[in-house]
DNA sequence: TCTGGGGTCCTAGGACCC
DNA sequence: TCTGGGGTCCTAGGACCC
C-alpha cells in the first residue's frame, strides 16, 4: 500500500503559522509580482476565490472581507517543507517527496492502517504545525484521489477493498485525476466520461490511442495494478531554469542586460547547489502575450558550451551574449528566461584539450561569493552587470520575513 | 499599472548510422 | 510488379505535474 501526504493550503498555512492571530481568517498568497492567487486558507476558498484569480482586480472583496494578503515567500516555505519531510521519513522505509507539499510513502506490509494514518497527521501537526491530509490506496494514483477525497472530511482516507475503490472512483470526476490535464478533461467530457469509474470502464485499446502510455499506466493503478513505483532515489535534474516577469515591460537593452545577468547568477548557484554543470545555455525573451494589441514576439537562443560549467562568470557571459544575438529593437518586452540543459555532474567533467579554459580560477570566484553569500545573506556580492537600482525586480508588496532562515526575523517572545 | 515559475514525459518526423 | 531492416539522436509541439 502506499501513502499520499499532502499539506493543506500549504502557503496559506506556512504564513499562518507565524501569525496565529490570523487563524479562522481569509489567507490567500501570491505568485512572483504579486500577479495571482497561487494558494488560499479554506477561509478564502470559502469566499470564492478562485486558483489563479488575478489580484488587481480584486481590490473590493480584499477590502470588503478584511483578506490578508502574502506575497510568496519560498525561503520561508522551503524550509518548512523540508521539516515536514524529515518529520515524514520516519513514517515509512521509502519515501518519495513529490513537491514541496507532498509526499509518497511506500507503506508494504503494515497493517492497521487507518490508526497509521492518524499517528501521521498527529505527528507532523505537533512537529511543525502543519496540517496534512493522509490517503491510502493500492497504487499512486488511487492514493492521490484518496487524499483528495478527505480534504474536508478529517484528512485521513483509506482505499483498502475493491468495494471502497469502486465507490470512490464513481463519484470522483474525471478532470480531478493525477494525469488527466485541462485538454485531456475536454476531450473526455465531450465523450461522455465524466468519472473516474467511466474512465476505468473504457478499453484499453481507447485508453492507448487517446492518453497515449501515462494513460494506459493510469488506467492499471485504476485497477489497483501498480504501475508506478514509489522512488525513493533523488533523480538528478534534467534541466534548471531561472524564468521571471519584470516588474514593468520594458523594451531598454541596458534594463535586459542587468536581468539577464542577475538570472544567470542565479542559474549558475542553481548548479552549483545541484553540483551539476551545465553544457548548454539557452536565452529566449518574452512579450506580454496578454497585451494582443501589441506586437509579439519571443527570440530565443541555445548556445553550446565548450567546455561544462557552472561557475558565475561562464554562465553570465554565455547567457549575456545571447541576450545581445537575440534583442530586438521594437518590443517590449515582460519577462527573460535563462535555461541550463545537457547538465552532467559537476564531478563526470571532461577536460577540453583543444580549448584554453580559465575555469578554475572563475570556479574559485564563485565559491568564495557563495561563502560570503551564503553567511551575509545572498546578494551580498555579486557582479556588477547585475545593476544596483535593479528597478526591473519584481514586486513583492506583502512579502513577510523570513522567520526561520534569518537570524534578523527569529520570532522574539517577550 | 497590474495576468507565476518552475519542472517532466511522450510522440512524430527528419536526419543520420551500418 | 517492384525499392531492407535495423537502430540513434535531435527538435518541436503538446500534454501533464506542483
Amino acid at each position: 500500500m502506499i501513502a499520499l501526504v499532502d499539506c493543506n493550503n500549504f502557503y496559506a498555512s506556512c504564513e499562518r503559522l507565524f501569525r496565529p492571530e490570523y487563524n479562522g481568517r481569509p489567507v490567500i498568497v501570491l505568485s512572483n509580482n504579486d500577479g495571482c492567487v497561487i494558494a488560499r486558507s479554506n477561509e478564502a476558498k470559502a469566499l470564492g476565490i478562485k486558483m489563479g484569480a488575478v489580484f488587481y482586480m480584486m481590490e473590493e472583496m480584499i477590502k470588503e472581507h478584511q483578506i490578508l494578503v502574502f506575497s510568496s515567500n519560498y525561503t520561508l516555505y522551503g524550509d518548512m517543507s523540508a521539516r515536514v519531510m524529515n518529520n515524514l521519513a520516519r513514517f515509512a522505509p521509502a519515501v518519495e517527496v513529490y513537491s514541496i507539499d507532498e509526499c509518497f510513502l511506500d507503506l508494504t506490509g503494515m497493517t492497521d492502517l487507518e490508526a497509521y494514518a492518524h499517528r501521521i497527521r498527529h505527528s507532523v501537526i505537533r512537529n511543525t504545525g502543519i496540517p496534512v491530509s493522509v490517503g491510502i490506496a493500492p497504487t499512486k494514483t488511487l492514493a492521490k484521489l484518496a487524499n483528495k477525497m478527505c480534504k474536508h472530511t478529517g484528512g485521513v482516507c483509506v482505499l483498502d477493498t475493491e468495494e471502497k475503490i469502486r465507490q470512490a472512483v464513481e463519484t470522483y470526476q474525471v478532470e480531478d485525476l493525477w494525469g488527466i490535464g485541462r485538454a485531456y478533461a475536454a476531450k473526455l467530457i465531450t465523450m461522455g466520461i465524466n468519472t473516474a469509474a467511466d474512465l476505468r470502464n473504457m478499453p484499453i485499446g481507447f485508453i492507448q490511442e487517446r492518453l497515449t502510455i501515462q494513460g494506459v499506466r493510469m488506467w492499471n493503478e485504476l485497477w489497483g495494478k501498480s504501475c508506478i513505483p514509489v522512488n525513493d532515489a533523488l533523480d538528478r535534474k534534467k534541466a534548471l531554469c531561472t524564468s521571471r516577469a519584470f516588474s514593468r515591460l520594458t523594451s531598454d537593452l541596458t534594463v535586459l542586460i542587468e536581468a539577464t545577468a542577475s538570472y544567470a547568477s542565479r542559474l549558475s548557484l542553481k548548479l552549483r547547489e545541484d553540483k551539476s554543470c551545465a553544457t548548454v545555455i539557452s536565452v529566449r525573451l518574452l512579450t506580454n502575450r496578454f497585451k494582443t494589441d501589441q506586437p509579439q514576439a519571443c527570440p530565443s537562443i541555445a548556445i553550446p558550451l565548450t567546455h561544462p560549467v557552472n561557475n558565475t562568470h561562464d554562465i553570465v557571459h554565455t547567457a549575456l551574449a545571447g541576450l545581445r544575438a537575440i534583442y530586438l529593437e521594437g518590443f517590449l518586452y515582460q519577462k527573460v528566461e535563462v535555461m541550463a540543459t545537457g547538465l552532467i555532474p559537476e564531478s563526470e567533467v571532461q577536460l577540453n584539450i583543444f580549448s584554453k579554459w580559465n575555469g578554475p580560477v572563475y570556479d574559485k570566484l564563485s565559491a568564495v561569493m557563495d561563502q560570503i553569500n551564503k553567511h551575509y545573506g545572498r546578494g551580498t556580492v555579486r557582479i556588477a552587470a547585475e545593476g544596483q537600482e535593479q528597478t526591473w525586480a519584481m514586486k513583492r508588496r506583502y512579502l513577510s520575513p523570513a522567520y526561520t532562515t534569518e537570524w534578523k526575523d527569529i520570532i522574539k517572545t517577550k
